[in-house]
DNA sequence: TTGAAAGCGATACCAG
DNA sequence: CTGGTATCGCTTTCAA
């Protein structure tokens, strides 16, 4: 096995120096003809840039990454490794990191990701309140997704409207007669904005509907012990309605309603919010808000690559969600 | 945002050579007391190694990575993901590529993998018979997960037991009374051992049972096509049970049977030869073939760390099947 | 337009 | 046990 050909060896070949050929073959310098037969003659030799050498002398990798909350998740793994076959498809070198649901390890990530020279960040923030964000943000491109990052004006981001996703699914739930409404939403606080409780519970009030607040786990870190609980609040609270704001807990509910004995959507109506690739097929039918996951990816994508290619500034982009209706009871409240 | 410190500072710091201090850092050298003593200088000025000069220098990065065929496969993109939480919960670096279906650029990220100098390979492959991946197992510890790798005796591998996986599915659908079974595989052979045509046809004569083989592309390609053609093969064979083995296509199935007004599993069983974390949960029930998740991902990853760490020559570990019975019917092929 | 030379931040060989 | 010193492969001033 030979080893692989350095800008030396295409200098040599085409009697130049190696600053000279480095220029050529990034296209900064030298005359038409020089450049020509620059490529040629790396062409010829199967000369590559050794992406590391280059990391340490200017400083940039030529990777971008994507540092993911929570692989866990079904919806957050979904979008991850969407987001990276986004990045490959541009012809980008783009790794998946995962924090796993431990704020310290994303913590360290980041640090690992700087040390790393990633020339880009993609992130689904845990904990989108966290001060170091900042300091990441202003010395690379970062686009947030899912989340602004509160301390960070220096990120970009890519947001889902949650308080129009909230108004869709009281609306919908509301017309077809349910008048209180069991909410599932994560223990810590996600939002930067408004919070979620205020939005839904505004948004309930203009509709005349009843909220049971539950708050759960972060997905993934305790499977059982909130089904029990859901299970516990539906039979205590009366609701005919499940609203799950915590991703990924809609199917969670879905093993607690079959466990309970009660028909989905017969006799409970359970709506997530999020929209996973299964959930056409998942129990008889799971009504949840649609966030364009091709969108969300497009348009991160975009922001970054145009970030990174012509400096332009932060900006955040807003997705307007849709209902995806697959299933929800009609049954009023006063029938049960 | 002043500079990093390097070597060269903590070097200054206790008086002695940068690589003296590089030695010490590591353990490799320096008496008790200097390590001590260079160790605590470090602490002081929160020097951390770059692993990009060091990647230069030593021509190892560091990072492990998972080579992954396609993430648009809900297995696959479990397997990877976990794959990646596994060897971060190890306290590596790990990255996650994806060839995305693409057999070519399967082979173009192996190359740029090389480049970065990835120090060690975990690879779900898209094809398992191409010849380069002998070159590459050659100079870096690989464990291949799913199949074997035909042409690299270099590499380790976690296999799943497939025929064993047959005979269970074979047996289960046998008892139920079923005589006509619907088999579907990838158009593209994946098993570099027997063929999984002959398994399946060797298992289904061992039980009397009839079986008739469709073909599909590799999920994902084009998610319609193969739902009508397997709706239409329902119908023209009359098969009672559906075995998929391609991955990912058991949900194809059920959206193909809904179509076709066929209700699962009063009409038609449906298994599958993977057991995603939804399987429970969709349509009336789904059984599954399982291959232990947890027990695939720790195999793989001590193996691979296992090569790396003690030099430990290539492997194969046989993952054996379990099934998740969730719903057949047992309707004998002649009351229909 | 081109080139010589100084980094970038470590590691590893080889003397002392 | 230590410590110069030559790499590793490329980028980037700064002169020519």
């Amino acid at each position: 096995m030979t080893k692989r050909p350095t800008l030396q060896d295409v200098a040599d070949a085409v009697g130049l120096s190696p600053a000279t050929v480095s220029y050529a073959l990034r296209g900064q310098r030298g005359s038409a003809e020089t450049r020509a037969r620059v490529q040629a003659a790396a062409e010829a030799l199967g000369y590559q840039v050794d992406p590391i050498a280059r990391a340490l002398a200017n400083g940039r990798s030529g990777t971008l990454a994507v540092l993911c909350g929570s692989t866990r998740d079904t919806w957050h793994r979904a979008l991850a490794t969407d987001l990276v076959r986004a990045l490959i498809a541009r012809d980008r070198r783009a790794l998946l990191t995962d924090a796993d649901g431990d704020a310290d390890r994303e913590r360290a990530l980041l640090d690992l990701l700087a040390e790393q020279r990633a020339d880009g960040l993609l992130v689904a923030a845990l904990d989108p309140f966290a001060p170091h964000w900042e300091e990441v943000a202003r010395s690379t491109p970062l686009v947030a997704i899912g989340d602004r990052l509160a301390e960070a004006p220096s990120a970009s981001a890519v947001v889902f409207d949650n308080a129009a996703g909230f108004a869709l699914v009281v609306d919908h739930l509301a017309a077809l007669g349910h008048r209180r409404l069991l909410v599932l939403l994560p223990e810590r606080p996600s939002t930067p904005d408004r919070p979620a409780e205020t939005s839904v519970r505004e948004a309930a009030r203009a509709r005349g509907l009843t909220v049971e607040l539950l708050r759960v786990p972060p997905a993934g870190a305790d499977p059982d012990a909130p089904i029990e609980r859901v299970a516990a609040a539906l039979v205590r609270t009366g609701a005919t309605a499940v609203f799950c704001l915590s991703d990924g807990y809609a199917f969670d509910v879905l093993r607690a309603a079959r466990r309970s004995g009660l028909r989905v959507p017969d006799d409970l109506s359970v709506v997530g919010f999020e929209d996973v690739e299964e959930a056409d097929l998942v129990g008889p039918g799971l009504t949840t808000v649609s966030w364009d996951h091709e969108q969300v990816v497009e348009t991160a994508v975009t922001m970054l690559l145009d970030a990174l290619d012509h400096h332009t500034g932060p900006s955040v982009a807003v997705i307007a969600p849709r209902l995806v209706v697959r299933g929800t009871t009609s049954r009023p409240p006063a029938a049960r």
